[in-house]
RNA sequence: GGGCCCGUAGCGCAGUCUGGCCAGCGCACCGGCCUUUUAAGCCGGGUGUCGCGGGUUCGAAUCCCGCCGGGCCCGCCA
């Protein structure tokens, strides 16, 4: 059974409701590592639907932290300076280094949930500044107050150095400078709590002393304590969360104490994940080292990523390279959609296995006939040599890549072959990449002997004469070279000579076929009278 | 100091929860074929002490204990 099923069932022992929680601090631009929060959770909402549960699950941006580093572009020269009075303050009230968006957190969090909807995920989105400011906090806030003194108790337990004696469980925003990081609270009264603005390591306080309305928004529960409450507040059931957190010790142990004593709930069913890494090494929002959302778009399919994320386990650490290892993603799961509609056989086993976690990848429901696809690998050299989209069908077609295609069919096929396009000028290596030469290379093709010539005088004449097949065509090629005594390979280099300027290229039958004949022809031709 | 994950074929991995067709998949590789350059196709081939050592069991890659190696996280804040 897949795990996100486990998880299911172990869930509807509970209960026949859930809440599933995701989200991130919104700390710089947001990566497809974070996808793994918002897709298992929205993959076990998913499920516990399946399974005649209700789920709902949502996506909760926390943008009211403190920022402690500047991200990654805001850190590039020019722009740091001016990002260096923020530090400390909440990420909301930021602004964005780009007049399109509102501010910091609209800048990093909006392409990323504009994209959830490509990716087929249905969660409910919450911000972290809108909920303490529309006072949805405000009781909790309350009650963690009261029971201050509780809660420091069962954090010291798992802290080296005690929290002091007048600790709150609370951060204010300094009306002063507007910084939160920087204040430190020691009293409250009625809605108010009191804070000093004194600074921290990495940013100086303004010194001033004052109150925050804790019912308006004027500051925050400390983290250990914000996400308990937040369980409470917005009834969650279950909760992925990144192994940082899942750490003996961590907030999650002692969010669920917090939330069993404090808030009186019973701690969501706990789902850690292992990280993404990008080339084998850790995305870094600081650094720039990120793969976004929208970057995968580009170059692949929505139902990849979710592929990439669903077939193996949520604790197993996953690497993705957009170099040529994507290829090999695009494989898999072609290879997978096949066992999915029965083409492509396995053992029963790992055929249950491969079909859920093709339903997984799935945005909908899946396709009730089988689909057809591009292989991408073709796609990569066929989109350099097309000469527009409804060629690009006619040469599938020929090449019975497509049969009988449907719309459907059609537009995966167009879809696949711009991803390949994008792939080949960004993440392709030098090699896999060539172009047409517009012009005749004379530099290339001086160094043809006459037999090559000859050659490729008959390749023109045929071409001329008849239709060819992509496979006929590379025959065909062999034929002339055996008909004028010239080795076959010296004639395709002929061939890449002439059309590409070097010396091997794609294939020849199909790189010929997808080419406009006339061009060839005329082509060859010149290459003969030079 | 504590914790998590990983260790299965040359490489990347599935299988471990629920012990018994679990010795598998992809790529690579080897042999053969297509007069067939190329990250093209077809046919055939598994190349392995399942990290090591114990234990439980009729039976262990799978469960338990110990160890080794690699990676990561926490021990500030989130």
């Amino acid at each position: 059974m897949h795990w996100i099923d486990k998880i299911a069932r172990l869930l509807l022992r509970r209960g026949k409701r859930h809440v599933v929680a995701s989200g991130i601090s919104v700390s710089g631009p947001i990566h497809i590592g974070h996808c793994n929060d918002v897709f298992i959770a929205d993959g076990i909402r998913r499920a516990v639907g399946e399974l005649s549960g209700k789920a709902e699950a949502f996506w909760y941006a926390d943008d009211y932290d403190p920022m402690r580093r500047i991200p990654w572009p805001l850190n590039e020269k020019g722009l740091a300076e001016k990002y260096r009075q923020y530090l400390g303050m909440p990420y909301i009230d930021i602004p964005s280094p780009d007049p399109d968006y509102k501010n910091f957190v609209d800048y990093f969090a909006r392409p990323f949930i504009e994209s959830l909807r490509d990716f087929g995920v249905k969660v409910k989105i919450y911000s972290g500044a809108g909920i303490y400011r529309g006072g949805k906090m405000a009781g909790l806030i309350k009650t963690a107050l009261e029971h201050a003194d509780k809660i420091r108790a069962i954090l010291n337990k798992y802290r080296l150095e005690p929290l002091p004696q007048d600790w709150l469980p609370y951060d204010a925003i300094c009306e002063k400078c507007g910084r939160m990081a920087t204040t430190r609270t020691f009293a409250w009264h009625d809605n108010c709590v009191n804070y000093k603005c004194e600074g921290c390591d990495y940013a100086s306080g303004c010194g001033h002393e004052g109150e925050a309305d804790y019912t308006k928004g004027e500051g925050k529960l400390t983290w250990r304590v914000e996400w308990p409450a937040r369980w409470k507040l917005l009834k969650v059931t279950c909760e992925p969360f990144g192994k940082d957190h899942a750490v003996v010790g961590g907030s999650y142990d002692t969010g669920k104490i917090i939330a069993k004593h404090v808030f009186k709930y019973l701690a969501p069913y706990p789902v850690p994940y292992e990280w993404v890494s990008l080339r084998g090494s850790r995305m870094s929002s600081s650094k720039g080292v990120v793969f976004t959302p929208p970057q995968w778009l580009e170059i692949a399919e929505p139902e990849l990523l979710r592929h990439f994320i669903f077939r193996s386990k949520s604790t197993k650490a996953k690497d993705f390279d957009p170099g040529l290892p994507l290829l090999d993603l695009y494989d898999e799961f072609d290879l997978v959609e096949q066992v999915y509609f029965g083409e492509v056989k396995t053992s029963d086993r790992r055929e249950k296995q491969l079909k859920r976690i093709y339903e997984l990848s799935q945005l909908r429901k899946p396709s009730k006939k089988p689909v057809q696809r591009v292989p991408f690998r073709f796609a990569t050299v066929l989109t350099q040599v097309m000469r527009d989209e409804k060629h690009a069908i006619e040469v599938l077609a020929s090449k019975n890549i497509l049969t009988k295609p449907t719309r459907v069919d059609i537009k995966l096929a167009i879809h696949r072959l711009s991803c390949a396009g994008n792939w080949v000028s960004k993440y392709a290596p030098e090699r896999l990449r060539f172009k047409v030469a517009e012009e005749l290379p004379f530099e290339a093709v001086r160094c043809l002997t006459e037999k090559q010539k000859e050659g490729l005088a008959q390749l023109a004449a045929d071409l001329s004469s008849r239709e060819y097949t992509p496979v006929e065509l590379h025959n065909h090629i062999y034929e002339v070279g055996k008909k004028i005594e010239l080795k076959a390979s010296e004639l395709f280099k002929a061939v890449y000579l002439a059309l590409l300027g070097r010396e091997s290229g794609p294939r020849a039958g199909n790189f010929i076929s997808a080419l406009d004949k006339e061009f060839v022809i005329s082509r060859f031709k010149k290459v003969i009278s030079s």
